[in-house]
DNA sequence: CGATGGTTTGAGATATATCAAACCTCGTGG
DNA sequence: CCACGAGGTTTGATATATCTCAAACCATCG
């Protein structure tokens, strides 16, 4: 049996494009690969020979400076693509912010497939589409926003990327509200990797999360866990 | 005779992929439009009904906050692709920087055509990817750099950007550098365009140009030309 | 416990923003 | 043809948000 038949992503990743016949075809160049906290899946500027579907766990893509500064360029969840095919060249390195696990595929075999499969580079196109908008979006973010406004716009973001989709009908409790993101939520990022996303220092992340508490927007009942007290409140912070 | 056969870009284009016959078909349901210099294609927020190729000229991709700071999100060139197929939505406007010329499509006759071609959905798809790539290696410019550094970039990509590919091989002298970008060029750009593109102010943008000449790096003939004095300064002043 | 790594808080430095004025450039009309 | 005006640009002086450097703090794990 495939093991694609159980996968919890099987209907919202690009894979959701495929029959089940198609379906074993790519399992049979696909491999899982699990990851621990910490690790890295590719490297800045490697030759792009990999790429790969998210089954769980969160993932980062950042790239640097030659002197060492660091910028998350983009965050993946579960059924997200990464990797860059079609191109020699992966720009950005990709490392698991959780432990996580992941779909394989080489690099040209995927590209293979997916041109033998129009439906599936449909999907991937329609994901690469939002992402390309998610990412400019953040640009105005980078470009034009405070450092106030950026950790309460990444805070909302989070709350809403981090519900686990089977689970938004299932409950709207106060464990995971339907429509408007999670109330509470532990963060799979450490301080100084937050400031790598928001394009700021460890310290100024940290005066905020300070500050946004003091106003009563969130709660911090730990270091790595955030609670929307008045979303309310922290959309006006974000200011969009 | 289908005006499409003697585009100029109809080899770079995404109709690079479509054969004679195909072409014709797509030719019936687009259409061309000239645009004048600060003219508006598409707004920000606004339902997704059009599509286009760019045949000639530059054209901004911009959002911004309430509260009317501006984002330059993107800058389109000859051959690129705008707007938002398979998706509801336009995330930002889109607004010609030169007197401009596009082929224009209705978005839901686009979406049907490209399904039906999957060759031209494939060159749709590693566009998008190119400009994703591209778009990160901006975020990093926008988190992670300084005003100097910013606009030595900005000034470099431009430099390779404004290069006519018909004419790149055509001369290599001081007028079309075929490996390095050109030597000089004319802005597309007011200052404060180029103010919205790198996340700062016209005065800092200002003070870093004269700053730029001062040292040696570029020299300004006029201020909507730029002259590239010592590109290898001006690379190291990048600091990438 | 005591060490260790991440986080918060503090004080001061600095790059960029802001506010304001002077300066070009170019088109217009006298 | 020249004076004028209007936008855009440059330059200057000052303010401020964020960074930098440094110390205190706190959880976690041996």
């Amino acid at each position: 049996m495939a093991a694609c038949d159980t996968c919890i992503v099987r209907n919202r990743a690009i894979c959701a494009a495929l029959d089940h016949d198609e379906l074993a075809l790519l399992n049979q160049i696909g491999r899982r690969r699990n990851l621990s906290a910490g690790e890295s899946l590719m490297w800045e500027g490697e030759d792009s020979i990999l790429v790969a579907n998210v089954i769980e766990g969160v993932l980062k893509l950042s790239t640097g400076t030659e002197d060492g500064r660091e910028q998350i360029v983009g965050v993946v969840y579960p059924s997200d693509f990464i990797g860059r095919p079609f191109g020699p060249t992966t720009f950005h390195g990709v490392t698991a912010l959780t432990d996580a696990r992941v779909c394989l595929f080489g690099r040209s075999d995927f590209d293979a497939f997916a041109r033998a499969h129009p439906a599936l580079e449909h999907k991937l196109l329609e994901r690469t589409l939002a992402e390309l908008d998610r990412t400019r979006r953040w640009m105005l973010l980078l470009g034009r926003k405070s450092a106030g406004e950026r950790l309460a716009s990444f805070l909302l973001e989070l709350s809403e990327r981090l519900v686990i989709p089977a689970c938004a009908h299932a409950f709207d409790d106060e464990t995971a509200a339907a429509e408007s993101g999670l109330r509470r939520f532990t963060l799979p990022f450490s301080r100084q990797q937050i400031a790598d996303v928001l394009g700021l220092t460890i310290e100024t992340v940290s005066r905020q999360f300070t500050r946004l508490k003091a106003e009563g927007a969130i709660d911090l009942p730990s270091r790595r866990e955030v609670a929307i007290v008045d979303r309310r409140l922290l959309e006006a912070e974000a200011g969009n």
